[in-house]
DNA sequence: GTCTATACCTGGATAGAC
DNA sequence: GTCTATCCAGGTATAGAC
């Protein structure tokens, strides 16, 4: 998915890409992703990604014309990631169990990721000017969609009555600050980093609430999924 | 409360303060808070925040030695309005009314004073540096004290059990995000701000999923206050 | 106490050799 | 394609007149 390309020029990616230069625009854009998740965009330094990535300076630009260009393509690749998982919740899902997958995948790839949700936050908080495009249209689009399924489910009385829209700010907000809010979990835990036995006890928890949220109980044991 | 002042060099406030110095102070902190909650401590400049507070930069350096003490005398004016509310919840108090009054207060925080949360936010996701010791030490004790009473009411069969600690992360975490993510909030739900009739029905969903989470229904409209 | 003018430095970007 | 050396804008901080 390109989704910021819209607002670039001509398609840079069209050129013919060498195996090294994969290779290097890669190692780029994850030190960039973990420079720009520390920093903000404008705290990190093109110094501090090239040293990173182990490059001279200069070569980040020859990739990448510009810092906002470097920016914006680590974004482009972090918005990719964001959508994907609303997929298994559907009108014929069983609605316990799609939320727990839901909540489970976010978490998943809050424990994976955590530096991409936190370049997401910060461009969030200081009001998506770069992705205020993609939040308005796409976003926007796939979560009137899922709404419109958990309502289906509640008219159906498969769940209790809740405010779709706002429950999925709830669980992106409640999944999300294990990531962009470490620090603070584990200052508040008394550890210095969250472990898997941490992240395991939140994801339990954020289930838990979740399923309550809909009136339901936690769902037994994956049997053979049903679709 | 002086949270940070430990850290800093011998008080500095103790100088006498005539009545100009507190009112330009107060202009500059709070020019300060706007910018840094718009752009983050690297990417708000001094000269911005002299413009808002409509004086000369040179002006800041004269109250505030540093861009960064002024920062950290932002941060510190914050805190304090981070720990007041958990007040409501003691042993004796009804579980469903407590949560309600605490969930609601942060919502009118939130509301109230969003440039706050963005700055604590961008600060805790950088790694809060600045603010680890306050986190650790206050807000870590607090939060001990908070959860043992929810686990208590837990005990007592007042409420279903929940992970306590965990609680207090998504709470944050769901309130909060009605500021740093405001625009992510509004562009999902097609409107170009946030006003008091999203709000209210923010508050109405948290406060909702809060008592959910806690086996517990919406309580009945306020009587007097039973303390 | 207040403000203008300026020193100094960091960091993004580029020229041009290899 | 890669890297060194350098340029220059923008931003913090201060000197010194008022």
């Amino acid at each position: 998915m390109k989704a910021l390309r819209t607002e670039s020029r001509p398609p840079a990616d069209t050129r013919p890409k060498g195996r090294v230069r994969r290779r290097q625009e890669g190692a780029i854009l994850k030190a960039a992703e973990r420079v720009f998740a520390r920093a903000g965009f404008e705290g990190g330094t093109m110094a501090e990604i090239a040293a990173l990535a182990g490059l001279p300076k200069a070569n980040l630009h020859y990739y990448f014309g510009s810092k906002d260009e470097l920016y914006r393509a680590v974004l482009d690749n972090i918005l990719s990631l964001w959508l994907a998982e609303t997929e298994v919740i559907t009108r014929d899902a069983d609605p316990a169990r799609a939320l727990t997958a839901y909540v489970t995948a976010k978490m998943h790839l809050t424990a994976t990721r955590p530096d991409a949700s936190r370049v997401f936050a910060n461009e969030v908080i200081h009001g998506a000017t770069r992705i205020g495009d993609f939040l308005r249209s796409e976003l926007h689009g796939l979560v009137a969609q899922r709404a419109a399924v958990i309502d289906h489910w509640a008219t159906e009385g498969r769940i209790a009555p809740v405010d779709a829209t706002h429950l999925f700010f709830t669980i992106w907000a409640a999944t999300q600050t294990y990531a962009d809010f470490e620090s603070q979990v584990c200052a508040v835990l008394g550890k210095a980093r969250l472990g898997q036995a941490d992240l395991a006890r939140a994801t339990t928890h954020v289930v838990t609430i979740t399923l309550r949220s809909c009136g339901l109980e936690p769902a037994g044991p994956p049997h053979t999924s049903l679709q």
